[in-house]
RNA sequence: GAUUCCUUAGCUCAGCCGGUUAGAGCAUCUGACUUUUAAUCAGAGGGUCCUGGGUUCGAUCCCCAGAGGGGUCACCA
């Protein structure tokens, strides 16, 4: 491998070091007392400024930028909270006749992105910045790679800022270093799942975990990533949703269940699809939809609440400010067709669909059954219109096989989606428990599947046999956490909210 | 998967309608400088111009194929 002139500089580097008899990777605890963002917060200046109530403090981060001017230096040291000046002057750190300290291994041979601790005194510069004027410096750690040096000027503008997204998403660990503000949008996500877990917990339900791998993949339409066990000797997939599982908790007799969980599905890649993504799926005994809308208005306005780190409900999306705060307006399919439409298709039979989608350009084949024709009205017509947050209920049956029959109104099922910024960010249904009415929708999507369909869903003749035992009614939901991490950070690409997205192997040969 | 655009130094980018030795800023190296902050000043080094073919006297540039990435569409959440 080839290595680039400022490799080698820092590989020699790190000999020098230890030819000082300075363990360049020591082992040690560092006792750090103070966070970079806790000096720029808390210090109080005397008159001259040139001191505090902070009178020893110990840091210990990253250099990332460093300007010496001859026997007196400055360096600007990045923790996890942020950066703090440090101010380093040749006779403090290296007050005896040797003055390697500083001007061998200060000024030569420390590179930026080297993990150093320093302790000393706060004060404040003539320019107004906080500062730590060092009296000990300890090397904790050295980079042997030169770290990208985005800088921000006078007027905010970043100049070389570290932008390629391909870089930036296969190299997080520098993204992030060097664009501390993205840490932010993981942040955000960090406490948007703790936010939910505690909703869930005060509402009684248990945090389970259950099986990725499986024999049978099934719980949602999509293609699977599939495996093979080699003990086992045989096939097995990764889970496109663990919808059964939880439900078989259900028969167990648990009153609720939740599980933040990794699924896989192996489609398309695009700003709003990673293969591995993260649904909170929860399952509630003896309610129903309805009562699943309003606790997932609720869920919600609660946990952009906490995300947002106060009583605010809304989140700016480009042009448009999305309020969390409940209750969310309620729309049928149909009704909402109507409203943006005005085709009624309420009693309109397939033959009538196709002459309605004809009128609205809505591509259609012959392959579509009616259920199928009016899911493509909704998604050509209404879908993107939904900026504020919009429960649509009451789908046709034929899409929705794990789904309880409407319970009045023929040819639906009571399930709802809630549409937000366009976008789907939660489907729910009252849970089909009805296990002789479960065996027949298993048996339509066979027949898809006999018809080439390879994203139906396969016979599960245990999740039958369980709903054979018994299933109380039970309420149940999948939440996308991507995108409603994308929505709360303002991020247009799955890729910005997940620390590592999939990405095509990367040649590091060369 | 289809389509389109992109790939030049560690980073951000110029550039070459095909022509000696491929440029800049930051970063790096050498030197100066004890309150700087995109530190400054003086000097220096650093390149598989994504890869492989082709056309040509000559290719980083044109053509073909491939790799990786971004956008759009399709599938989907």
């Amino acid at each position: 491998m080839e290595r680039s002139e400022q490799e080698l500089v820092r590989r020699a580097n790190l000999e020098k070091i230890r030819e000082l008899g300075i363990e360049p990777f020591p082992a040690a605890t560092f006792a750090v007392t103070h966070l970079a963002k806790e000096i720029n917060k808390t210090a109080e200046f005397a008159e001259d400024n040139l001191s505090t109530n902070l009178t020893e403090v110990t840091v210990a981060g990253r250099v990332m930028a460093q300007r010496i001017m001859g026997k007196a230096a400055f360096a600007s040291i990045q923790d996890s909270s942020g950066r703090v000046q440090i101010y380093v002057s040749r006779d403090d750190i290296a007050p005896g006749e040797d003055k390697a300290l500083y001007n061998t291994l200060f000024k030569k041979l420390l590179d930026l992105g080297d993990f150093i601790g320093v302790t000393g005194h706060v004060f404040k510069t003539r320019t107004g910045e906080t500062s730590i004027h060092v009296k000990e410096f300890t090397f904790l750690g050295k980079s042997l790679r030169p770290l990208p040096t985005p800088k921000t000027d006078d007027e905010g503008k970043v100049h070389d800022a570290f932008n390629d997204p391909e870089q930036r998403h296969r190299m997080r660990y520098v993204d992030l270093t060097v664009n501390p503000q993205f840490k932010e949008i993981f942040r955000k996500r960090s406490r948007l799942i703790t936010a939910m877990r505690s909703y869930l917990d005060g509402l009684e339900l248990m945090e389970v975990e259950t099986p990725i791998l499986q024999t049978i993949h099934g719980g949602a339409a999509a293609r699977p990533f599939k495996t093979f066990h080699n003990t086992l000797d045989m096939p097995m997939y990764l889970r496109i949703a663990n919808e059964l599982h939880l439900k078989r908790l259900i028969v167990a007799g648990f009153d609720g269940v939740y599980e933040f969980a990794k699924d896989f599905r192996n489609e398309g890649m695009d700003r709003t699809h990673n293969p591995e993504f993260t649904l909170l799926e929860f399952y509630v005994a003896y309610k129903d939809y309805e009562w699943m809308m309003d606790t997932c208005e609720a869920l919600l306005e609660f946990s952009v609440k906490t995300v947002n780190g106060g009583e605010t409900t809304t989140v700016k999306i480009g042009d448009n400010t999305i309020d969390f705060k409940g209750p969310y307006r309620r729309l049928t399919m149909a009704d909402s067709i109507m409203e943006y439409t005005g085709e009624d298709i309420n009693d309109a039979d397939e033959d009538a669909l196709r002459a309605i989608c004809k009128r609205l350009h809505v591509h259609t084949d012959d392959s579509m059954g009616r259920g199928k024709l009016i899911d493509e009205i909704f998604g050509e017509h209404v879908e993107a219109k939904l900026i504020q947050p919009t429960f649509i209920t009451d789908y046709p049956i034929e899409m929705s096989p794990l789904t309880k029959k409407h319970r009045s109104k023929e040819g639906l099922v009571e399930r709802f989606e809630l549409i937000i910024n366009g976008k789907e960010i939660a489907n729910s249904y009252s849970e089909l428990n009805d296990p002789i009415d479960q065996r027949e929708r298993f048996e339509e999507q066979a027949k898809l599947a006999a018809r080439g369909d390879d994203e139906s869903m396969p016979m599960d003749e245990d999740f039958l046999r369980a709903l054979e035992y018994g299933m109380p009614p039970t309420a149940g939901i999948g939440i996308g956490i991507d995108r409603l991490v994308m929505l709360l950070t303002g991020q247009k690409s799955i890729q910005e909210v997940l620390f590592f997205p999939q990405m095509r192997e990367e040649n590091l040969e060369k």
